[in-house]
Order: structure tokens, then C-alpha cells, then sequence
DNA sequence: CACGCGTGGTT
DNA sequence: TAACCAAGCGT
């Protein structure tokens, strides 16, 4: 059944002609990017990582600073978890860091610390998904995987025509199916990155620059006048909003209290500021909660400033008071610390709780 | 398969 | 401004 479905999607399909055009395209055009310079597995892989859902420009800092402190693979397995989330602060899916350590740890116990060059071994690490698995394979062994993306599922969309949601899994199933029959083998990294790079400088998700297009003469939608009509996608939910009473909490030392996430869920093992959801309780019940739960006993003072915060698929609103911990600081919970404000830095705080620190 | 999981830029 | 979007993955 998809067998039928894919050899009529490339029945009538210049391949031959679409792999050169993108690959003298690309080959002429790439952006100098710090990851490739080399194609060292290791640090192929940590860009793949940080690359997921995250724009190029924002990744470049990051990665220049990772591979500083983390110059090689056996860097990163020795590390501390919490400077990794440091080198992670402000990135986003903070999952992502700790996935990466815990597999680079892996490839140090069973591989000797070389990264697997076959899909099953890579595919089997933490973090590393259909997409990443390619995405290493093709650029850094130089092996005719797929690595598709949502600028591949974009890009082929409106190059073979194709109406399916690219939400769905099944989706990205079929373009990686049409791929093995697609991809350059005598170069499969120039093909896999040059999909991706004309999904994000030509085939953009609106207005594509159809003019400047290398492979606009293989184009199907091109020819039918219907690229900005594709690809099909299905609507995100609107999110719901949280509001939350968070407490900055200073001690007669003049230290600030200081909590870590759970290591599941959002933000995990990311340090915040006290905060407890308003829903069904008043300021002056959250402050007898936050006393109860820490141990302490507190002062409220004034409010200092309100945050709000939008997530992926929430959004808090915070009210930031000051608070006076007037009871001996020896707290009950071992996730929190009195750190002072100038080693609230060395602290991995997700971007809500930053905008708080930096008024500190 | 659907959803949870961050953040910043663009339209 | 609200919605959309970005080199996805784990559950």
C-alpha cells in the first residue's frame, strides 16, 4: 500500500536533475556555520541537539560556549549535571541537556566512547530520535539515512505535492521512505542539509522566494501555483494561563531562597524563586504555604514586579513579592538553598525566574 | 497518535 | 496582537 503510494509520488520525478540543483546550490551557498567547520561526530551531534525547534542564530552562542566548556565528548560525560543545564540556561527543553549528557555517558560505558555509527546503536541513545539519527548518520558518516525535518516535510510537500498533515507521524514516515529513493549516495550530507537550508533561506514557510529557487523547474507546486497553500497543518491548542504568588525570600544574611524543580516535567532540575499557583488560595495562604513547606517563618513585604511568561503550551502570570525570612533559615527541603544575589548566577534559572534575578 | 516540553522572532 | 513558526523527542 505505501509502497504504491511512494513510487506514484516519484513516478515522473526528475531525480537525477533535483539532486544536482540542490546540491550545486548548496554547495555554492552554505552558510559559514561553526559546526562545519569539521565533522566530528561529537560535535555534529551537539548541534543536531540544539538545532531541535530552535532557530540557527540562537543556537550559535550556545555552541561556541558548549564546546568551550565541553570540548570533547568525555568532557561532557564527566561534567556535573547542573553546568550542563548552566551552558543550557535560556536554550529551552531543558530535557534536551540532560538526554545528551546521559547518552554521551552511555557511549563512554558501551562504545568506548565513539559515537555508533549504525542507526540501531545511535537511535537507542537518549535524545536521539528518527530525525537526529539521520541528521548524524548522513553528515558526519557520510550514509544514505534520511533526516527529515519540518524543513524537509515543507520542502518536499511543495516539491512532490503533497497534501498530508505534516503533524502526523505517518507523514514523516512517507518522506523518509521517498528520501532512500531521493538521496544523493555519493552525497548524502550535501542532499540531507541542503534540504534543510533551502527550507530555511529559500522555501520558507511563507513567501517562499520561489524566484531564487535551484530546484524550481522540479518543482510541482511551483508549476501548479500552489506553494503558499502547502504544507497541510494541523492548528496548535491555545494555551491556558497560570497565575502564581512567587516569593523572593531574603534572610537576616541578606542570602536569597532559592528552589530545583522536580527532575521530571517542565523545567526539570531548573532552580526558581519560591512559587505556588493562585488558583484557590489568597497572597496571605500561599505565604503560610511557602512557611509550611520550607520550614521558615516569613514577613511579606512589597510586591516587586510581575512576570508573565509564554511557554509552548502554557502561560504563567506571576506576582513577585519581597519577603523577610525571620525565623532561624534552617530550611526542611533539601532541593532549596539561602544562596546570596551574587551566586544566584551560578545557578541554571529558566527565563521567567531570570527576569526576577536581574532585578535583584 | 496526541500531548508535554522553552524560547524568541515574524507576521 | 495573537498566532505561527523553528535542524524533534519521550511517553
Amino acid at each position: 500500500m505505501k509502497q504504491n503510494e511512494i513510487k506514484s509520488l516519484l513516478n515522473n520525478f526528475n531525480i537525477d536533475a533535483f539532486q544536482q540543483d540542490l546540491i550545486d546550490w548548496f554547495e555554492s551557498g552554505q552558510r559559514d556555520l561553526p559546526w562545519r567547520l569539521d565533522q566530528d561526530p561529537y560535535k555534529v551531534w551537539v548541534s543536531e541537539i540544539m538545532l531541535q525547534q530552535t532557530k540557527v542564530d540562537t543556537v550559535i552562542p550556545y555552541f561556541n560556549n558548549f564546546l568551550e566548556k565541553f570540548p570533547t565528548l568525555q568532557d561532557l560525560a564527566d561534567a556535573p549535571e547542573q553546568e550542563v543545564l548552566k551552558a543550557w540556561e535560556g536554550l529551552g527543553y531543558y530535557s534536551r541537556a540532560r538526554n545528551l549528557q546521559n547518552a554521551v555517558q552511555e557511549v563512554v560505558a558501551s562504545y568506548g566512547g565513539e559515537v555508533p555509527d549504525n542507526p540501531k546503536d545511535l537511535g537507542d541513545l537518549k535524545g536521539v530520535g528518527p530525525y537526529t539519527k539521520g541528521a548524524i548518520l548522513s553528515i558526519a558518516f557520510g550514509q544514505p539515512e534520511p533526516a527529515v525535518d519540518g524543513n524537509v516535510m515543507r520542502v518536499l510537500s511543495r516539491v512532490l505535492l503533497v497534501d498530508q498533515d505534516i503533524a502526523k507521524q505517518s507523514t514523516r514516515k512517507l518522506f523518509e521512505a521517498c528520501i532512500y529513493d531521493m538521496i544523493a549516495k555519493q552525497n548524502p550530507s550535501a542532499f540531507n542539509q541542503g534540504l534543510m537550508e533551502l527550507g530555511a533561506l529559500i522555501c520558507t514557510p511563507k513567501s517562499p522566494s520561489c524566484l531564487l529557487c535551484p530546484v524550481q523547474k522540479t518543482c510541482r507546486a511551483f508549476h501548479e501555483g500552489v506553494q503558499d497553500e502547502l504544507p497541510i497543518k494541523g492548528k496548535a491548542k491555545k494555551q491556558k494561563t497560570i497565575q502564581y504568588a512567587t516569593l523572593v525570600i531574603e534572610n537576616e544574611q541578606g542570602e536569597i531562597l532559592i528552589e530545583q524543580r522536580p527532575s521530571k516535567g517542565l523545567l526539570a532540575n531548573m532552580w526558581q524563586f519560591p512559587m505556588i499557583p493562585l488558583a484557590s488560595v489568597d497572597l496571605e495562604h500561599a505565604a503560610a504555604y511557602i512557611e509550611q513547606l520550607f520550614g521558615i517563618e516569613i514577613e511579606l513585604r512589597e510586591e516587586l514586579l510581575q512576570v508573565k511568561h509564554v511557554f509552548s503550551h502554557i502561560i504563567w502570570e506571576m506576582k513577585v513579592f519581597k519577603a523577610k525570612a525571620v525565623s532561624a533559615t534552617t530550611q526542611a527541603h533539601e532541593r532549596s538553598e539561602f544562596v546570596s544575589v551574587k551566586q544566584l548566577t551560578d545557578y541554571p534559572f529558566p527565563v521567567p525566574h531570570q527576569k526576577i534575578r536581574n532585578t535583584l
